[in-house]
DNA sequence: TTGAAAGCGATACCAA
DNA sequence: TTGGTATCGCTTTCAA
């Protein structure tokens, strides 16, 4: 009857003006109605109407035009890295995207591609995020957070190796897992040890630190402990090369940076005659499911992280209360799991 | 000098009003300068001013209110399924994400968390985005496309099994996964194959399909072929009871949804002392490095996705001029890769 | 070459 | 209880 289906395809978006329109009543009115606002008392059956006249129509309010509006939007930009890193980091940005959006927040990806540490931050300004959370190396300067904060966000949250001034700082020591490896070889006597650093470019900003624990922890130990940095890439061909390369350097362990790559050295170690871990030692870390079906079974360093539910009401509050600091303990604890390999 | 960093802290946005009294002309001129708006001429020495007084603000455009006047907006909507699937279609994923920032377009993931297919496309359609990608299992309804399609969407396309009406439907057949991985074993002289179907809710819309796949293959082959669904949770324990299950069920090959399935089971038979690939066989899909591994190494089915690369242009040509169908062939194409499990 | 002003869509104040 | 209207920040025609 009053439905035209054939033009819905042409017909422009339908406006509150055109639903006020069709209500015989004023946008104001539809937009109280609407938004069951509770400072003023609409009549029910004028309240029908506006239902009825918007449910006719297909109105879907403009997020755009409403957040101008307000002054502020529920936009919680995540900026993304180049390149995705393992299994567990990627469940764990999930894991946030999704209680983000169940805490009513819209999340909204923004890759820099390219552009510096500040123009990055311009272009993210521009969305007016009222929360940022970089989660990765992502450059993030002093004066890209002052960017951010005056154009309205509430909240900048850094989850990574450096503190950033003016942001909330959740500082997720990658050097424990490094050391925590370490410490587990050593403890089993081992004194030569390599560390696998992944030649995949979105793997730098994990590697390293990891490293860098890992020489802490041998300096703790005294002198008499080696720490030799081995570049790998996750090939066979490269584990291959590597195998022979640590035999020749005489390592009587390697720590791999995580279990994928260890599995792949541990195998190649094997293939080069080998003998794990009676003469090399290998750890991984993750304690990926695949690392236990092995023989030997692989020793790993086990992740605890916060969840990403965890980080994502750490946002809310952040957001809701501004100024107060955040207290995140235990964003991230490791420990060494010695199965068979080691 | 003339500037008050001091206050930046609290000094609210600067609008293109403030850039334009300090740099003492009008908010038209600002525009103009700060788009490079080609169809008007300014001078040399206006232009500098207006740049000069942006700097000194830190004047950010706000992208709500450019879009509210533009009226469309430059927002591709990705809408997120409730669980992340395996490390291929993460890689993709990312790579569309990449790509389509590259394109300019700003992404936005969007759950639909527990709302029924049309309350999710009401929430999306709220953002106009100006195209949408729908890639796992998501539910759209043929009046979902439409409601997003009259909000501005120039291109909804749908990534999977099944086609929708009025989307730009890019169907991605699992069924020949599983069809490519019973024929190789088929191929092999194998006529009792079971088929694991993984526990994990993520998998459903894969792994499904690939079983009709299967199912499919073992029709062709004619009777005397049998095909066993296997449900498999990814852990330890429920391998080895299902492991016991098949010697019981006098299965001579299991097709494991993946290679990390695969890789599971492979090791809950041998511990069984099951002879793999003498008494059974097992292929996985997904081609991962680790399968490689194994003793024996894993067959497995190479799925080859189109890249994300690809998609985001298909997704720009989609917006650019809708109406024409999209031609993309060879989406996926998927083939056994034989090696010694099978 | 520049400025004044209309308007994108939704909301909230003030009147009626 | 409801309606008129100013406003958010930006772009773009039309005049000057």
């Amino acid at each position: 009857m009053s439905q035209t289906p054939k033009q819905s395809a042409e017909r422009p978006v339908p406006t509150s003006a055109d639903v006020a329109r069709l209500a015989g009543v004023s946008r104001a009115t539809v937009s109280y109605v609407l938004n069951n606002a509770t400072a003023v008392r609409i009549s029910e059956p004028t309240r029908r109407r506006v239902r009825a006249a918007a449910e006719e129509l297909g109105y879907v309010p403009h997020a755009a035009a409403r957040s101008l509006r307000a002054g502020h939007t529920r936009t919680v930009l995540l900026p993304t890295a180049q390149l995705p890193a393992g299994p567990l980091y990627s469940r764990f940005s999930h894991e946030l995207q999704w209680a983000l959006r169940r805490l009513e927040y819209t999340v909204v990806q923004h890759g820099s591609l390219g552009l510096d540490g500040d123009e990055a931050a311009r272009a993210w300004a521009e969305l007016r995020p009222v929360a940022v959370v970089a989660l990765g190396d992502v450059a993030l300067t002093p004066h890209g957070v002052g960017v951010l904060k005056r154009s309205g966000a509430k909240a900048v949250i850094t989850l990574g190796q450096r503190r950033v001034e003016g942001a909330h700082c959740l500082i997720m020591d990658q050097r424990e897992i490094g050391a925590c490896a370490v410490g587990h070889l050593l403890q089993r006597g081992r004194r030569a040890i390599g560390v696998v650093l992944p030649k995949e470019p979105g793997h730098a900003c994990f590697a390293e630190p990891r490293l860098e624990g890992a020489h802490g922890a041998a300096a703790k130990a005294g002198a008499g402990v080696r720490i030799e940095p081995l570049p790998l890439s996750y090939e066979e061909e490269s584990a291959a090369a590597l195998a022979a390369r640590c035999r020749a350097h005489g390592l009587d362990a390697v720590y791999a940076y995580n279990d994928e790559y260890a599995m792949l050295l541990m195998r190649a170690l094997q293939d080069e005659g080998v003998d794990v871990p009676r003469q090399t030692a290998v750890v991984g870390a993750d304690d990926l499911l695949l690392g236990r079906l092995l023989r030997p079974r692989l020793s790993t360093v086990r992740i605890d992280l916060v969840t990403g539910r965890r980080l994502a009401e750490l946002v809310d509050r952040a957001v809701r209360s501004p100024g107060t600091p955040l207290d995140l303990h235990a964003l991230m604890s490791a420990r060494a799991v010695p199965r068979d390999s080691s």
